[in-house]
DNA sequence: AATAATATCAAGAATAAATCCTAATAAGGA
DNA sequence: TCCTTATTAGGATTTATTCTTGATATTATT
């Protein structure tokens, strides 16, 4: 049989497209049970997961923060507020070969990826100055 | 009130320093715990814990793994393996200067850091072939 | 040296985040 | 409509880490 489209998958999809934070499964899922309380936190992380599995949004792992879901497709870089954990964008073009070729073969390593994070605070969060 | 060197420091810190793969908090802890099976997991969380804030060892926050303890004390950056999640230093000297600048001031963000984390395949899953 | 005051410690309990399990439900083809 | 089977709810479980509290060690005082 084929892949369903249930009610569950329509709300978590429209919850999260109106969400512009780069946003966790466990924050979607907080946006998705205030409205519906009926929905399980298991299905929101598993379908979360597998619009990501099938390409359709894309699940960043952080090294500042829990694993978040963007929008926004393609190879692109974030900045992570290190106070409140707010992810956004940054557009960036980046030439990463000389980066490359020197890590490549270090320690018996063959390098395939390379992750680049920015890390800082938040334009709210550097209002309040609390640091 | 001075510090206390325990008998559970003395031994997670040889543990520790006997192990060379910028292990995890709780890779540390299962050496330990087969040795001396009377050392809780809590007790080896907080040294590691304690000796990062102290500076005597690194904390690394990485995006493919989970935290590593590391040694190696100063700015260096790592290559992590996408199969057993192994952890290796590279040597690399790098000039963030260009991405900081264009980093800066996105959405409102005031960059402080910047983290770059290489992945791939250690030598023996390589080996391995099973891709 | 004995004792009191208090800073530090360790183990188990507790927490947090994410995933697994399974009976019940419902999508969509025939 | 009915049947097959993917999907769901929700509790159980797992994994990683931190909190709590009684116990212990250290220092100051006598």
């Amino acid at each position: 049989m084929t892949k369903r489209n249930t009610l569950q998958k329509g709300i978590v999809s429209d919850v999260f497209s109106s969400m512009t934070n780069h946003p966790s499964a466990g924050m979607v899922y907080d946006a998705v049970h205030e409205k519906y309380p009926g929905i399980s936190r298991a299905t929101v992380y598993r379908i979360l997961a597998e619009a990501a599995e099938e390409g359709v949004i894309q699940r960043l792992k952080l090294c500042d923060a829990n694993d978040r879901y963007d929008i926004t497709l393609g190879n692109h870089y974030h900045v992570t507020c290190r106070k409140c954990g707010a992810v956004a964008d940054v557009d960036l073009d980046l030439n990463m070969d000389g980066l490359w070729e020197n890590a490549e073969g270090c320690q018996g390593f063959s390098v395939e990826n390379c992750h680049v994070e920015f890390s800082g605070l938040c334009e709210e969060c550097r209002k309040k100055q609390t640091d």
